[in-house]
DNA sequence: GGCATCTTCTGCAACGATGTATCGCAGGAA
DNA sequence: TTCCTGCGATACATCGTTGCAGAAGATGCC
């Protein structure tokens, strides 16, 4: 079996109390047989078991990841940064994949997946916020991205709607008039596309520009779901001189529908997006979009995270963080 | 504090064990004490601890996943299947980026990860097979879609050679003689690259087209990598009227430059890739690539890894599998 | 010298589950 | 009646670690 704290123990001549002080840095050993443990240790190979640890101490060292699916390109990297700088403060990330499932929202919660872990990073894409309060156990959450602005929680965000009046504004400026929005549905303000919508009108009128909801063209938020929004569009007549993506997978989407049926980009109609994933800087033509300051969004949040868990952050009520953002002007809306 | 077994065998009025017992489906109770005891369950809200069952056990139900980086979208789509498949069979995964880090392929093999995990799913980048042979614990380990065939370990990947053969003479058929290859060294022939420029070299041979190493550009495995070795082959002057990237971020990024520099695609230049990530088909124009079974690769190698675990797969030699694979023609090589 | 305090180390219990051994009680065979 | 077998349930030890309480010796202070 494997080696434990007790063959240590023996080897060193000390008690296992004693080996476990060295482990976890007591303050009050001498230096002499801090040594003979630590030598005792590295030759018998000796590595400490993290889960008779986790039970003993209640803490598993893990933080939870929920979100709808790891494949998109924005989680995907995001998954990516968090894991990393989790692993800069010694803690793993476990991710729990909901496809926007309100069960599977639920139990990452308060199942098996709450248990496993320290603290949670949330997505939600279902449930509400009374709801994920009523559900809330003791451990620390974290929002993340998300609408869901509320006293009660801890949220990391990016300024989406801010962004979004600049993106369009950006567009209004090249002399664009007909502006479709691909992911929205007209009457929507809360959530990620409600708020960029938002934005999307604020800029509008501020321009003097009147808003028309036959423009917004509600769809999955996938490439696919783009490119029918598009089709759809254009096959019911709908005419616009600009695209504006929610993401950057519904612009790509859109652009590549576009392409598809003869349309010239930007020249005839120009597109943006909205994440600046690394596939829209490789795109033909490449992609406007808006960068949401990702490495600040990862950094943040797994720092808030963490000192809540460790009791380093106290706030009583939700702390909110937004992130900056930066226009990224490239060659389908210059 | 949270709900024991021994809240709930107090309350329905049994030994500790006895709970345990239903928990586990032990065959020999009482239908009578069996349903008392679920009651108990249900009114208490009653969760199993994992923690406490993984330290007596030994089992902790988590599969490791480790691969270079989470952000890429091949691994990122992989990573998403493979979740889904092995929740589907009661496991969770948890993911370690390597970077192409050796100390980290290393950790991830012998430490703290491993002791977190039943089972691996390993994609060695940098540690060769003695090496990883030689620090290989007691418990599995399945290699994943790379280039280690050898008969100590357990291997799921595509038929890298044939596929790539299969496109390569797709593009001959196209009438295409100078095929650029992206992403390998002229004289590689171990690891994925190494495999898709082998099938590569055969089919040109067996169209009777001498092999050029000049149109071998190496290169890091990344959209800018592509776009840079394009730019490389194009200012030393190499002329070619086909290029393959030898996997679909490569390819895009090296039609990205094709086209920024003013060339049409693909009547001057075709361009094919490898592995038909979801923004293969939305590229413009869209890309022509090997679909390489990847629902195959991730369900049998959950399976396989499972089946190790649990004892149902118990070959002494390794066993290997070979998903399929299918050519996506599309408009960037017809 | 006597008492309090600090340093260094130890032993025991506990975290919450499962494995092993065992026990009482039926019912059937001898 | 006695012995045996199988069912249904139990008690106790155990997995490897950390928290708590305390012991023994060294040191400081009056």
């Amino acid at each position: 079996m494997a080696v434990t704290m007790n063959d240590v123990a023996r080897a060193a001549g000390v008690s296992l109390k004693t080996v476990s002080n060295v482990l976890n840095d007591y303050e009050f050993i001498r230096p002499a047989t801090k040594q003979r443990v630590q030598d005792a240790i590295a030759e018998l190979g000796y590595e400490a078991n993290l889960t008779a640890r986790s039970l003993r101490s209640g803490k598993t060292r893990m933080l939870g990841l929920v979100l709808s699916d790891l494949s998109a390109p924005y989680y995907a990297e995001l998954a990516s940064r968090l894991m990393k700088a989790a692993s800069q403060r010694g803690y793993r990330v476990l991710v729990e994949q909901s496809d926007a499932v309100a069960d599977v929202e639920v139990n990452a919660l308060q199942g098996p997946f709450r248990q496993l872990t320290d603290g949670l990073l949330f997505t939600p894409l279902v449930m509400e916020a009374d709801e994920i309060a009523a559900r809330l156990g003791k451990k620390p959450l974290v929002m993340l991205g998300e609408h869901i602005l509320d006293p009660r929680f801890d949220l990391v965000t990016m300024k989406n709607e801010e962004a979004a009046a600049t993106l369009t504004t950006h567009l209004v400026a090249d002399g664009r008039r007909r502006i479709a929005v691909i992911g929205a549905h007209p009457e929507e303000s809360g959530g990620t596309a409600g708020l960029r919508l938002n934005g999307y009108r604020r800029a509008l009128e501020k321009a003097g520009i009147p808003f028309d909801p036959a423009l917004i063209a509600p769809c999955e938020w996938r490439r696919d779901g783009g490119a029918a929004a598009v089709a759809g569009l254009l096959d019911r007549g709908v005419e616009f001189d600009a695209a504006f993506g929610l993401n950057d997978a519904l612009a790509l989407g859109a652009m590549h529908e576009l392409l598809i049926r003869g349309f010239k980009v930007p020249e005839q109609v120009a597109v943006a997006g909205f994440d600046d994933i690394d596939e829209a800087r490789f795109a033909s033509p490449s992609l406007t979009t808006v960068s949401p300051g990702m490495a600040e969004i990862a950094d943040r949040s797994i720092a808030l995270l963490i000192d809540r868990i460790e009791g380093q952050e106290t706030a009583d009520q939700g702390v909110h963080v937004e992130a900056g953002f930066q226009l990224q002007v490239r060659e389908s809306a210059p």
